[in-house]
DNA sequence: CCAGCGTGAGACATGAATGTCTCACATGGT
DNA sequence: ACCATGTGAGACATTCATGTCTCACGCTGG
């Protein structure tokens, strides 16, 4: 059956396209199709019979965001002990997908008019849960709301990204970094609480 | 003379196309050249004279960026008093321009190749040395490096005037929300230190 | 051995944004 | 009233990314 073998070959391709593409995309956002064919080490048309255009390409690395999001809110159990270290697992599966979070983040910016995937309501909606979680337990100040914990969470993620990118930041602090100022802010604190 | 007078005006058209512009583009980073002029109200040839080209047009944006971000750190006044009040004082001078700061800081991404304008060292390294003060006099904690902490302020401005824009967050909330985690972190504090 | 299929390379048309130019109009100063 | 200057409107060529198409090559399976 050459239908099989034409399916799980086209998979694989698509996803290391998807993957070169969320590479590049990341650094230059404005990159053409031509150079992402380039960076996939594919031709232009192959691209092109992949995805439809950029736009397709770019629904299929938000799609492709989604489940890795998704993927990683699973992982990390997010309602299981404490919410602080549901926190922390949550950043550390994270920290793979963060450069084509970065992207998306910023891309979204330009979906302007259109309402944004509700793939990004869901996850969202988890991630404030979260927050809410260890506000009802007492771990989290109140005076931050869980929407706001959720945003700043993906902006630091994303200058995280980016301050490692750049070299700013070495990358095995990554998780520490974000999940600490996240988590602990820049003040020193009083306490003497575990980690 | 009409030579003063025509400087005087085109100095105050400039500015407002500037703004203008700043707005816009930070909605719709894509933003035509026409958009832009009709957004300030011009044609598009009254702005292609006052802006070479978009490139001028980003550049200006950017020394405008630059100018602002120097003018709030004169006023707020770094060196003075405990780091974190300091940075307090940093967060609300930098608030009335986070819209514009939150369009460089995702078009420096694009700045590829390019080393980029050396004003942004001088303004990272004042800030920066305002944690390193932080550090120093035992305030803030050591384990997150000042270059993180500087890149994490950028990040949270960008978040919060996002957040703000999509009405994630009220406008009011801004400094308390961008300040408040940035210094104290989500975690509930056990001690009782002001504010 | 050959037939089918995906691919790479390239030509080509299209559309959009840009940069340049001209001309008519209004305003402001002399 | 006259002249100069800045402006708006629009035509125009140019550039560039995109989308579409064709064709030859190489592989793989029958």
């Amino acid at each position: 059956m050459s239908h099989m073998v034409y399916t799980r070959l086209m998979a694989v391709d698509r996803d290391h396209v998807l993957r070169s593409a969320a590479a590049l995309l990341t650094r230059k956002s404005t990159a053409t199709m031509d150079e992402v064919a380039k960076a996939a080490g594919i031709s232009r048309a192959t691209l092109h019979r992949q995805f439809a255009g950029r736009d397709a390409l770019v629904r299929a690395l938000e799609a492709l965001g989604i489940a890795e999001c998704e993927a990683a809110l699973e992982a990390a159990r997010p309602e299981e002990g404490p919410a602080a270290d549901a926190v922390r697992r949550l950043v550390a599966e994270f920290e793979p997908h963060a450069p084509l979070l970065a992207f998306l983040y910023t891309e979204n910016q330009l979906f302007e008019g259109e309402e944004q995937n509700e793939g990004w309501t869901r996850i969202d909606e988890r991630i404030a849960d979260l927050f809410r979680r260890g506000q009802a337990s007492g771990e989290f100040r109140i005076d931050l709301t869980p929407a706001w914990l959720t945003e700043a969470l993906y902006g630091l993620l994303a200058s995280a990204a980016w301050a490692v990118a750049e070299g700013r930041v070495a990358p095995k602090d990554f998780t520490h970094m974000t999940v600490e100022l996240l988590l602990g802010g820049a003040r020193r604190r009083n306490d003497t609480s575990p980690r």
